[in-house]
DNA sequence: ACCTGAACACCGTTCAAGT
DNA sequence: ACCTGAACACCGTTCAAGT
């Protein structure tokens, strides 16, 4: 054994995010474990330790592809639309569908928490931002007069209250059915929120 | 060893749910164990588990401890405030605070999820349902001529959408403080939201 | 330089054996 | 009847030893 050289450090990278990928998709976040994912690549966990800070480092890879493939998901949305406020209904929907579609994956994104002292790398922070841009340029749209702070608020306050919609969604998804989809309670909060928040703007 | 007798089935299980709620505010959900609640009660695992079905349990019985608290909260909230509007900016806040003061026990209640196949016991599902009530109510009062089912609707929305700022306040604390405390964009939901809800309802 | 395999300190859960 | 302690099958992580 040793020294095999079958693969440069960046394939077996690119294997593990895989193999990281599929242990999420099929078991779920709880379901990634170091041996598993070396096992499934071929290579012993101290290959994936000389790869890899940490167990971390890998899932923050695998959600990283995740955020990625949303944030398209996404933009992808954005131009289907040219009505700002009808653009950002189906952004939100959008998000409510990935998250339906893909449940594991984004439940990994959201329940995976780094532990004390560890930092989010840039690289996986920029993804986030990069979210948070697009629908703050949507809302610019739908009121370009406004201050960049409001602009700011409105958006934050608006993609908290989509993300916590998602959230109960994927939660209890037996119970609230009755009483509603998902979709209209979307509906509900993004055309009341925004109404009120532009008829606000516009008194001024 | 053996049949020390020392406590009661019921004592031995309040000592280890309140062992529970000690690793949780201290150490967090991922700092609870078996053998560390067995050892911090003076008992080993196996009377751990023939006092409760798995690990899971335990820590539901805490959680449930927890919402106990908080829906205690919530309620001293809503007698504090008699209109209906306010009376709800006050339950929000509080909730908000409630997951600030107290953010590991909060994490705990919203992290922890039952493997696939345990179901949510009832005494447990009975406390989430009280908490929907409360908020059912005081939106009611704030729209009492409306459909039960248009209540239910605006309730759900508006409490995902708190339940989404709460969450986004745990998780990234330092770059959102810039634009806003989340104290304003709990202010800046509740009343958008609800104030296009009302009117949208006396135009009918 | 690259990779292994065993080791360490942990998990959740079970159950024969002791009193 | 009650409780223990060892066992089983897992974890994340490290590192001396091999090629």
């Amino acid at each position: 054994m040793a020294r095999r050289n079958d693969h440069t450090r960046e394939e077996i990278q690119g294997m593990a995010i895989d193999a990281t990928r599929t242990l999420i998709a099929t078991e779920g976040l709880e379901g990634v474990s170091a041996r598993k994912v070396a096992q499934q690549i071929g290579y012993t966990v101290g290959t994936l330790y000389q790869n890899f800070e940490n167990i971390h480092e890998l899932i923050l890879h695998a959600n990283a592809f995740s955020l990625t493939q949303l944030l398209a998901a996404l933009e992808q949305a954005y131009h289907q639309e040219s009505k700002p406020m009808q653009r950002i209904i189906r952004i939100a929907n959008t998000y409510l569908d990935f998250g339906q579609m893909h449940e594991k994956q984004w439940a990994a994104i959201f329940r995976h928490t780094l532990p004390q002292g560890f930092v989010m790398p840039d690289w996986y922070q920029a993804r986030i931002d990069a979210l948070f841009s697009l629908i703050e340029r949507a809302v610019w749209e739908l009121a370009p007069g406004r201050d960049k702070k409001q602009i700011q608020l409105a958006s934050r306050t608006l993609w908290s209250s989509v993300h916590g919609i998602c959230i109960l969604n994927i939660g209890n998804k037996l119970y609230s059915d009755n009483i509603a989809t998902p979709q209209t309670l979307m509906q509900s909060l993004v055309t009341h929120y925004l109404n009120a928040w532009v008829r606000e703007g516009s008194k001024a």
